[in-house]
DNA sequence: TTGTGTTACGAGATACGTAACGATT
DNA sequence: AATCGTTACGTATCTCGTAACACAA
């Protein structure tokens, strides 16, 4: 889905290739395996132009958010600020007898 | 994400594992892969009971609506009812040029 | 001829299942 | 001894990058 959004992105196989630092017959085949999976065309391929098919733009539409929210929940302490919701520090001071991993990040 | 949240509903890898018709010790390498992926524990093993972490109970409560939504992108026409988007009535009739692939799932 | 997407193909990585293991009750 | 999670290991599948191809401007 990710490479999905770079093509729709830049209605470009070989530019997107390129931002995704990956060949473009790669990626390429992911779209067509993705396309296989949906069993629907996400874009129109003119040989010249890459454009997406309705059905396409509509799954763009619902990708982007679903990316955004999965990266949201892999890098969830990443960056140098820590964002704490109040029930996590709840469940975190309600049960300290062992921290399973105690990483410090953020030294 | 969608492993972990099958141990997660059964804090017990064998069942979750028939679950999900894989063998126990794939599904054990997935969840190791999972946690070395995010970089915290998901769960502790007590090596007779398995209990999510407060990291793995606050990813738990953001990993269901996302595989939800992951599943409702995927299996869009699936059932037998058609669900459209005005939004998309719209922009298929505005492009009747050539539908892409009309595939007739629901004869 | 140049630019763009797609196939062919061999190589490396990935993920599985069976079997063996370690730990706990 | 039985149960439950993990590690070892060989195999099948997947995915990649390079090279070759097809097609249009």
């Amino acid at each position: 889905m990710r490479s999905f959004v770079a093509v729709a992105d830049e209605l470009h196989f070989g530019r997107a290739a390129a931002r995704l630092h990956v060949s473009q017959p790669a990626l390429s085949r992911q779209i067509r395996r993705l396309e296989d999976d949906l069993d629907f065309a996400l874009f129109v391929r003119d040989s010249r132009h890459v454009a997406l098919t309705p059905q396409g733009a509509r799954f763009l539409r619902d990708a982007r958010p679903l990316l955004a929210q999965a990266a949201r929940l892999t890098h969830r302490d990443e960056p140098g600020i820590r964002i704490a919701h109040i029930f996590d520090l709840d469940t975190g001071a309600s049960s300290p007898t062992r921290s399973p991993n105690a990483i410090p990040r953020c030294p």
